[in-house]
DNA sequence: ATTTATTGGTAAGTATACATACTATATGTA
DNA sequence: TACATATAGTATGTATACTTACCAATAAAT
């Protein structure tokens, strides 16, 4: 079995390829972020007040991952955590001002580069590859 | 446009499903390495004495990650470097005994496996993924 | 009510992954 | 030969990603 044929080759390629595509294009518009942290700025904009552990799973992080990112956003000041007053071990992620404004200036570029990522495929490939990509993922990928 | 509809998102979600699959399984058959140690492995030993930056090139790495990926194999006792004659800057890379007993025992392993990580997905439509993923990586998958 | 188990977050350690800069060596050219 | 350029590998710094261990706080059990 040759390793073009291994499936965990392949997608981790492709995760090179999307991360590659990410950087450049959202560089090129003028941003400083990761997909990562666009995927919890963005997760956080919908779920206002999310915890950590809640916005882990919705995104799949590791619960120690994010803390990472999560202090990488805050020293960017694009996000604040808040104490819960019903469970004070919890903190509780809020955008800032500033964490808006580049969530809304930035997605139209986001979800643009989308159909770069799968650049050599045809638009009916692409829905094919992002169906069987769902569905390969099982219930996992809320 | 929905976190789910984001190639990049499934992308990520599938590597992270990938590499779960990969460790749970090896680790259960007894082994201690990691899918990007495997390739490495493997693609030493489909070509013996191969330099540092061509395997990267081959495998898709870094020219600074695989320094250290070859520094933990080399200090497991998988991998040998040597001071190439022609060039001496390069160094060739070749798998010791200990290595090859590796590959050999594992891949048996890792092969199946390969199953495992699209299985929600049905036979034909592992062949497709497959196929859409080999074809959106264009020429860059060697 | 006290113990026990669970959970949220952090800390430390390991392993990719990549950008940038640096050293040593090769190569091309004037 | 002298000089500019390119390349192989390493070093450094940043950012995921996950494991295990730990602390604090909550929930469950007796």
């Amino acid at each position: 079995m040759n390793r073009m044929e291994m499936a965990g080759h392949l997608i981790r390629r492709l995760q090179q390829q999307s991360n590659q595509v990410f950087q450049t294009q959202t560089h090129a518009a003028g941003f400083d972020f990761t997909s990562v942290q666009f995927a919890a700025l963005d997760a956080i904009a919908q779920q206002p007040h999310i915890d950590q552990a809640t916005l882990a799973v919705a995104i799949g992080f590791d619960r120690a991952t994010i803390g990472g990112v999560i202090d990488r956003m805050e020293g960017k000041g694009l996000v604040q955590r808040t104490v819960s007053q019903l469970d004070r071990r919890a903190k509780l992620l809020s955008l800032t001002a500033k964490g808006q404004q580049l969530l809304s200036a930035s997605r139209p570029v986001v979800e643009a580069l989308q159909q770069d990522i799968l650049q050599p495929l045809s638009p009916t490939e692409r829905t094919q590859f992002l169906d069987l990509a769902r569905k390969a993922l099982g219930g996992q990928g809320r």
